[in-house]
DNA sequence: TGTACATCAGTGAACGCGCGTTCACTGATGTAC
DNA sequence: TGTACATCAGTGAACGCGCGTTCACTGATGTAC
């Protein structure tokens, strides 16, 4: 049966929002289309007519989550500070959230073995997290460039985030001394006040 | 046929190794235990009789691979200089060699959905890094104790590495630039002398 | 505004394929005497 | 040292299963008159 334009819009959304969900929380290779598209309220079949293939929905969903990562940075109408942005990344909640997490930690190596068109949003995703931390630098006794340590602390966060999740299962205590050791570490480093 | 006991010992190693290879550069869930057994030159059978699932091949695998990684460190005779480290790791022939390089950015995302067998290997692994990390470091202008700073170096350079992976095949310029400001800027926070 | 009909988002049965896994069998190895 | 035989690493055919994908069909939507 045909839908309104409206509602076949919102479909398409719910698609990728399910997709991209069930992608970071258990990877690319183990989910399948009936299940995303389950998961959304639809059947394969529509998931087919919106997309095309599953290769082109992993596309999409790795780029919409990208996306949607930005834009949550960049609608906020005060800039967020360093502490903040450290204190919501690396905390436990967003460790063990990897539906909800950002995509560039959650699908990291999988980014990587992904095409041209991927890589290109990463690219933005990775460089819009460079800006918003760039803009939060204060002074720090360091020789590197405000550019060079934003870089390095975007690094270090995802890095930080993505090591914490692979020790919580056997060592959680580890785990929560790592994220605390890389926000307080990139907080001198940015030129903030040691938390 | 029976082998001997030693051919045997050396076939497991070889599934190992090929498997650990593979799930480096294809992912877990991209490579299948028909090719790893064939590029072993080997039937799957023999990989069963060794191993008895794919699940447990996986988990050998990776703690092989970590385990690997800690011995090429621990067997040097002098320990090496950060910026030797730096060199080595943060290299674009480490970038792009998937296969060969550290499971932890390698295979990320996988490991931390693994069970808890594979996470205290890789919190072995990473502690390793860590501790290799905290003996070349010199004095810093930071107030972050020396282990804070080795945890921090230790996530600024497996995240600098994937994240230079996951944006090399849109935007190689920007993918060197990652590696060396985070190069950079872990030396500085290292005490190393800015190269 | 009312009617006729082309459009197309979504359905669901069916497809081939490659996956992980099982198992009866092989035959050289390694041991017991 | 030589002979008999139990062991077991490795082979390869076969299995069911779930995957991604195709396609004939449905029927409300949206348009043309």
């Amino acid at each position: 049966m045909k839908v309104t334009r409206e509602k076949a819009a919102e479909n398409r959304e719910k698609l990728l929002r399910t997709a991209g969900r069930l992608f970071r929380e258990r990877g690319v290779d183990g989910v399948g289309v009936a299940e995303i598209s389950q998961q959304a309220g639809l059947t394969h079949g529509a998931l087919y007519a919106q997309f095309g293939s599953k290769d082109a929905l992993v596309a999409e969903a790795l780029a919409d989550g990208l996306r949607r990562g930005e834009e949550r940075l960049a609608i906020r109408a005060t800039p967020p500070t360093l502490a903040e942005l450290l204190g919501y990344y690396l905390s436990t909640e967003r460790r063990d959230d990897f539906g909800g997490s950002c995509p560039m930690a959650a699908s990291f190596s999988e980014i990587g073995r992904q095409d041209e068109t991927v890589s290109a949003h990463f690219s933005a995703g990775f460089e819009q997290m460079v800006d918003t931390l760039q803009a939060t630098l204060g002074k720090a006794p360091l020789a590197s460039s405000d550019r060079q340590r934003a870089i390095a602390m975007s690094a270090a966060m995802i890095g930080g985030l993505a090591v914490a999740r692979g020790t919580v299962k056997s060592n959680p205590d580890f785990s929560a001394e790592i994220l605390a050791a890389v926000a307080a570490v990139v907080a001198e480093v940015g030129g903030s006040p040691a938390r």
